[in-house]
DNA sequence: CTGAGATCCTGTCTGC
DNA sequence: TGCAGACAGGATCTCA
């Protein structure tokens, strides 16, 4: 599921919960990504969500003197259900329960995590994290000193979590195919009117993916059980032999990093 | 420091 | 139908 995009959109459907005590937290499951921490329960237990925000694909629910932090991995969800209604679904783990509601996260695969710590900032999953590409600071020459020298692919720097965060496997091809350029071109050989291209290209499909509520690929909804719709405009992504919208060639799909990578060989470089 | 490759886990789809 | 193998939107760790 979960670029930035999803996560933005898991974050606002989660945003009425701000101002909310979080009575207690149930784990049915401490194995994910990382072993949930075992003072975590007790910590945050009757506590009141400050704020809840996103940084990188991170969901943090800021407590009064710790904070929350939920990676999704690649099939983690977070369901908001009536308190009451005392069901469950195969592979939910932990319930974060409310006056009235609770937020259940369920992840398939167990690749998403959930910490607590006092200084967000300062955590080891965080404190490295590279620039958020919705910010006025990412543009054309950050992103140019970014590929200075660097001997990666293109498409394996924009997915760099250190360098940028937020842009997954299907943002990073679709955001290639608008710029023009070849997933597989040197980040080294990028022009700054290149770099121009593609920081446009990332910041709109970004925003574009939000408006429209996140991608459904697979089983991606949100929190308040709707689906994303952006599936509709992918141009390349998942479209391997079907025409290229812009040049009518066929669309490529290649291995780049061990991810699928979707693009037109003939219209990109 | 950089970059390549293995790895965690479960479910679904494809091809024989 | 059964079953093996490939593949899935992430990101860390190990090693060269």
């Amino acid at each position: 599921m979960p670029e930035l995009p999803e996560v933005e959109t898991t974050v606002r459907a989660i945003s009425s919960f701000k101002n909310k005590k979080l009575e207690k937290v149930i784990i049915h499951n401490r194995n994910l990504r990382w072993k949930i921490e075992k003072d975590l329960e007790d910590l945050s237990a009757n506590k009141k969500i400050l704020n809840i925000s996103r940084r990188a694909k991170y969901i943090l629910m800021q407590l009064s003197d710790h904070c929350l932090m939920i990676h999704l991995g690649m099939s983690g969800k977070l369901r908001i259900q009536k308190r009451k209604d005392n069901f469950f679904k195969k592979h939910d783990h932990v319930e974060f329960i409310f006056k009235n509601e609770k937020i259940i996260f369920n992840d398939v695969r167990r690749f998403g995590s959930i910490h607590i710590t006092k200084d967000v900032n300062k955590h080891p999953l965080i404190e490295n994290l590279g620039i958020e590409p919705l910010s006025k600071n990412f543009n054309k020459n950050y992103l140019y000193k970014l590929c200075n020298h660097s001997d990666l692919d293109i498409k394996k720097l924009i997915m760099d979590q250190k360098k940028i965060v937020g842009v997954g496997n299907i943002y990073a091809s679709e955001s290639l195919f608008i710029s023009s350029i070849s997933p597989l071109r040197k980040a080294k050989k990028i022009k700054l009117e290149d770099c121009d291209k593609l920081v446009k290209a990332i910041k709109k499909i970004l925003r574009y993916a939000i408006k429209m509520g996140g991608t459904t690929l697979r089983d991606f909804y949100s929190a308040d059980g709707s689906e994303g719709y952006f599936k509709l405009k992918l141009n390349v992504y998942g479209l391997e032999n079907e025409a290229c919208k812009r040049c009518g060639q066929k669309i490529k799909k290649i291995v780049v990093g061990q991810r699928s990578t979707f693009y037109c060989s003939s219209c990109q470089s």
